[in-house]
DNA sequence: TGCCTCAATGTTACATTATAACATCAAAAG
DNA sequence: CTTTTGATGTTATAATGTAACATTGAGGCA
């Protein structure tokens, strides 16, 4: 079982649904912009950056939202761990397991820099203990334990 | 020892000369506007962009170099493995070990998101190795497998 | 020496990614 | 039904990076 939903949750829909619940276990909304740039996330293998965020969403949404807004959009998803930035890419992905036990919040991201395909994995406690005592031992602190790995997927290699 | 030169191996003058014969060794010319990027990436403790890498050559050599140069020396001097990318901060670090052991070649970045300090670390050959095995498992290939690590330094923190 | 060649650098223009500042809109709460 | 605050729109611009073509300069060789 390789997500925090079960088998029971295969569709986008579901997934939105748990999207939905958490954010209002929270406070916030996941308004329809909000919604539409997530599922868009969801539903690419691919990461996207937020200029192909708002080409997806004129195609399929037929809705134009100005690149200022996308960012916020993907900050706010951000904040609420449905949305991860690679910064060496200057994309974005979803989060595979949305909403999160938070033992599987350090990840390694796998990002095909042909295709921009991306896999994110959970890292094992033994790594994520090794990475903090190097990080420790050199005098700094780790801010976001996120791994970022550049790769070629089979397919571009 | 912390690095492949030893104890005498300290100031900046004997590092560029290794770093020139390395460039004659493989065909290649450390020219002067090279050899000045190069060492104010050395010289400074903190990761720098390639705008401010400008402003050093201005301040430092009254030198005015065009983006475009040094964008194109910045390329050249990770090619001959003297300088690293760090995509997260979209700054440049001069390699801690310029000569290089090519088992040294895999690294993990602690870079302060608050000041660009930046320290480079040896990634253990088990951390690799399963970094590796990752990767492999799910049907990607490593190109670069330089670990970046968003951080605060303790200054910082 | 003077020419040839190719590497290095310059120039111009522009693409891509991202944010600041301020205006407007819309939903929930009183 | 207004008030308040969060969400979004608008405009302008900053920061990072690259494409395409022109010029310069260093070494090799007649």
């Amino acid at each position: 079982m390789d997500n925090c939903f079960g088998d029971s949750m295969k569709n986008i829909g579901d997934i939105i649904r748990v999207a939905e619940q958490h954010c209002e276990s929270r406070g916030t909304r996941l308004t329809k912009k909000r919604k539409h740039v997530l599922t868009a996330l969801i539903e690419s293998a691919k990461a996207l950056s937020a200029y192909d965020l708002i080409d997806v969403c004129r195609e399929k949404y037929g809705e134009d939202i100005p690149a200022m807004s996308v960012y916020r959009i993907l900050e706010f998803l951000e904040s609420e761990n449905l949305v991860h930035k690679l910064s060496t890419a200057s994309k974005y992905a979803s989060c595979e397991n949305i909403i999160g036990d938070k033992a599987r919040c350090y990840s390694q991201f796998l990002i095909c820099k042909s295709c921009s395909k991306v896999k994110e994995v959970g890292l094992k406690p033994t790594m994520i203990a090794e990475l903090q005592a190097t990080v420790k031992d050199a005098s700094f602190k780790l801010v976001n334990p996120q791994l970022e790995m550049n790769c070629l997927c089979d397919d571009c290699a």
